[in-house]
RNA sequence: GGUGAGAUGGCUGAGCGGUUGAAAGCGCACGCCUGGAAAGCGUGUAUACGUUAAUAGCGUAUCGAGGGUUCGAAUCCCUCUCUCACCGCCA
């Protein structure tokens, strides 16, 4: 969430950023909501100020034997009136959470200006594609050679974007996975970590998929015994960013660098005439995700690191890529900046998004209540997220990339050690 | 799944209805002492929110979470969560 005191001291400014992302924030209800808080406040607390101190005086008084009668009559009085206030209070402090956890963050400067992802902007491109001396087949044609991507198996088991991938396509999958793994762990400083693949709601209103965004969620029934559910994780970001909620961290343990391999599902409501084919976009799909907690003034300086921490891992397998900023219409609810990482793949003659790599600032920080000591006092910190990257896309990218005109796929050099050797499947 | 015991500040641990945001010890910070250090002595040491120019005062809330009883709750009642121990089952 937002400074609640930006809200305050800055509204109009608050209001002409967030206009640049299409949100229109409400000025005049927070206004008014803001006036009646701190009336009410300010007298909800002074009733609560005045019963304390005359309970005070009833316990010294039946301690040395007195009357107390007088007192209990006057703190009668004062209790419908101060109860009365405490319920008005309470009512107008959750009108304004709600509008707090419904807010989506300010956005950066250097964040161009733009309604949808056609007005995002390339800063940078890598490789270049390569030129087929025959017709191209897409991962779909080549998942079903070898009978390495079965989506009518997937479909019986379970439904439509599932997969069951067998044998190449199973191998290289995995093969993946270690590698990208072992690259951010041993060469970019990350911290591997095992986390939960379901999480409890505080953990998802952490990091701001809720209460905003449940209907993107898988919610597991009964998966609790007073009946809220868990949820299965759409992303390694919330179990890893909540790793430090609640926490008050040491400066100096700072930066911390997580890297993690999660599952990741998604309902993808509202994504229905999009990608139905193929291992795009799929309920259920693997992540390999780059989580860095840091010092405020660190974090722009960190998310240019960590984006190439995941484009590196496009290099060393020598995908083409390109990266984009998100423009302000397409930038992500909880992120100040983020960059998209498209790699190219040669079924759709197209890029397509493969990672992406968020600033949130303070946004999830202060939902979270994560804090470090700065100068003994504790200071929210800033988070990062970054894909590094979505397996599922890496796999449809390599096998694009590295066909043969035998419908084979050529094994980079980097990924040979994670199959025995081979350079080819 | 069953039975029992718990959950208090950075940690250990007291308190079980009244000036308790919370004893004591440890740790940590600062000061005195010292040639320097240790020991000793002294002082201080939670967080959020509000008010405010203020990280100064002052106020409110917080003793696992939520609800209740009460003039007043860390203390009593209810629900839930988690932890530990033993038994059962199990990858």
């Amino acid at each position: 969430m937002i400074d609640p005191k930006l809200f305050r001291n800055n509204l109009n400014e608050v209001a002409a950023n967030l206009a640049r992302r299409g949100f229109a924030l409400d000025k005049e209800k927070i206004e008014n909501l803001e006036a009646d808080r701190k009336s009410v406040q300010v007298k909800t607390e002074e009733l609560q100020n005045q019963t304390k101190t005359l309970s005070k005086q009833i316990g010294e008084l039946k301690a040395k034997g007195e009357d107390a009668q007088p007192v209990f009559d006057k703190v009668a009085e004062l209790k419908k009136q101060r109860e009365e206030a405490e319920h008005q209070l309470k009512e107008i402090q959750e009108q304004l959470t709600e509008i707090h956890l419904t807010t989506p963050n300010v956005i950066d400067e250097s964040v161009p200006d733009g309604n949808d992802e056609n007005d995002n902007v390339e800063i940078r491109k890598w490789g270049t594609p390569r030129e087929f001396d025959f017709p191209v087949r897409d991962h779909i044609e080549l998942g079903e050679m070898e009978n390495g991507l079965d989506f009518s198996a997937s479909a019986k088991l379970t439904g439509s974007r599932f997969v069951v991938m067998r044998n190449r396509m199973a191998r290289l999958h995995r093969a993946l996975i270690q590698f990208m793994l072992d690259v951010h762990g041993q060469e970019h400083g990350y911290q591997e970590v095992y986390v939960p693949y379901m999480v409890n709601r505080d953990s998802l209103l952490g990091t701001g998929q809720l209460p905003k965004f449940e209907e993107d969620l898988f919610a597991i029934k009964g998966s609790t015994q007073d009946n809220r559910p868990l949820y299965l994780i759409p992303t390694a970001e919330v179990p890893v960013t909540n790793l430090v909620r609640d926490e008050i961290l040491e400066e100096k343990s700072l930066p911390l660098k997580f890297v993690a391999h999660t599952p990741c599902f998604r309902s993808e409501a509202g994504s229905y005439g999009k990608d139905v084919k193929g291992l795009i976009r799929q309920h259920q799909f693997e992540k390999v995700e780059l989580v860095q907690i840091v010092e405020p003034e660190n974090s722009m300086a960190a998310l240019d690191e960590l984006t190439g921490h995941a484009e590196n891992i496009l290099k060393l397998l020598g995908l083409p890529f390109r990266t984009v900023i998100l423009c302000s219409g397409d930038i992500t609810f909880g992120a100040t900046k983020t960059y998209d990482l498209e790699v190219w793949l040669p079924g759709q003659q197209a890029y397509r998004e493969i990672s992406s790599c968020s600033n949130l600032g303070d946004f999830q920080a202060r939902r979270m209540q994560a804090r470090y000591r700065k100068d003994k006092k504790p200071t929210l910190v800033h988070t990062l997220n970054g894909s590094g990257l979505a397996v599922g896309r890496t796999l449809v990218a390599l096998v694009e990339n590295y066909q043969t005109a035998e419908g084979k796929i050529a094994i980079p050099e980097v990924l040979q050690p994670y199959l025995g050797g081979i350079n080819e499947l």
